[in-house]
DNA sequence: CGAGGGGTTGACGCCGATCAAAGCTGGTGG
DNA sequence: CCACCAGCTTTGATCGGCGTCAACCCCTCG
């Protein structure tokens, strides 16, 4: 295989078939989790199932396709890149979420990019059947609030924890968010790239290093295995008063 | 009257009627838009409507209220309070937003407090009546829907423009926000105390005071009247490159 | 007129951005 | 199986921006 074609592998997306929610063993967790299994025996359009690789992109910021994605695996960032080329990652986002819900609101295209961060398996669903869902059961109305509403406090979340502070404070509590939020069931989570810290809290990835590298030295974080860590999660609360 | 009351203006709200949601004229704009006058004829608990001054608080954090509130006329800030007693202004809202609308959500309280930055007035919804408006009118879970969605956006925007770059950056972004959303009819807009600035971009208030006066010298910002204000924009959108 | 609050300005030190270079690591090809 | 290479991470040196402390100004209001 030519190094072209292995370095994209945004195009190597598996498909892994159909889903067929009425049998979705994780569905009370997922979108349509308000839904009775009736509401899926006549659907317009299917939902796939897919599974991205780390790196690789769901969707790029203004494209029209349309398609709302559920994320039953994994961890997803959502991308702001601006006219002159920085990354922000603006939230990230874990099983459970729904992505690209603007378009349920009339958007022409996807507000951010999303990429998937570590192995993801996601909900391909168009938004044509979200509305013929909707419309015949209103109770999807408030899922799609409750996604809306949890991805607001999370932007609330990032806007107060992220956003302000010194770098240590800022790393302090993004590790305090990984631990949380994105830790496996034995309580380790995948520690993230520099750069992709970097564009979580508005440093540089120099800066993130340094104060990774100083929290491992002072045990406040600590490799497992792999890309997995621990952290010390009342030394790191100190840091955020 | 004695200091104290003075200062408190927070207790001197002043009701100013019932709200005939009816026959509002303004209501197109706001959070009932897409409800016929039909839907407002039994209404179980009224919909009031108040003026707030500048500086006086619309609700506390966490304070256990069923109401939320369509913002007429002013400007609105949410401010998150961290532990250490820091504020920080997580969003900005002009007339025709809704907030509180965490409450629909089922929140045991609001997550935020509310505040307002210049006169302000607000229609004052109980939760119950939403609940039941959106009953017989699901047309009402696409304003709620469009109302998180808009919050969303601000919030994304508050990250990519606000949280990152130099002083000088942000505040020329934040200028242009003000220019652009908050601007009155003869395009002044209303400059907020360094203060507030410094609590929306996370810098210092003296980063800010300083980085304004250097704007005003520089012809980039100008005085018509009292607070209100006028900025270059070509010049401003330079720094945010 | 005096007091007080917000805004402006100055001096100084530190944090973090930047540039540069040297480890590390995982994947590739010989 | 090993050597190599590219990309990521770490570390160092330097410099500028911004936080901090402090003084002063200006405007409002009693």
């Amino acid at each position: 295989m030519n190094k072209y074609l292995k370095n994209t592998v945004c195009t190597n997306v598996e498909w892994t078939g159909r889903a067929h929610c009425d049998k979705c063993h994780i569905r009370r967790l997922m979108f349509f989790s308000k839904l009775p299994d009736s509401a899926f025996t006549q659907l317009l359009q299917p939902i796939d199932h897919f599974q991205h690789p780390p790196g690789s992109v769901v969707y790029q910021a203004d494209t029209r396709k349309k398609f709302i994605y559920s994320i039953r695996r994994g961890m997803v960032k959502l991308v702001n890149t601006s006219k002159d080329g920085t990354n922000r990652i603006v939230r990230l986002l874990e099983p459970g979420s729904t992505i690209g819900l603007e378009l349920l609101d009339g958007a022409d295209g996807y507000y951010h990019a999303a990429v998937a961060v570590t192995q993801v398996d996601l909900c391909k669903i168009p938004v044509s059947t979200v509305r013929q869902l909707r419309n015949k059961h209103p109770a999807l109305y408030e899922n799609v609030g409750q996604q809306l509403q949890k991805q607001l406090n999370l932007a609330d979340q990032w806007i107060v924890t992220l956003g302000a502070g010194t770098a240590r404070q800022r790393i302090a509590n993004l590790l305090l968010i990984l631990n949380e939020y994105f830790a496996e069931e034995d309580g380790t989570f995948t520690l993230l790239s520099r750069e992709d810290m970097a564009a979580m809290i508005g440093i540089a990835v120099e800066t993130v290093s340094r104060v990774i590298a100083e929290f491992k030295r002072q045990k406040f974080l600590h490799k497992t295995k792999d890309k997995f860590y621990t952290c010390n999660v009342p030394a790191l609360k100190k840091f955020t008063l």
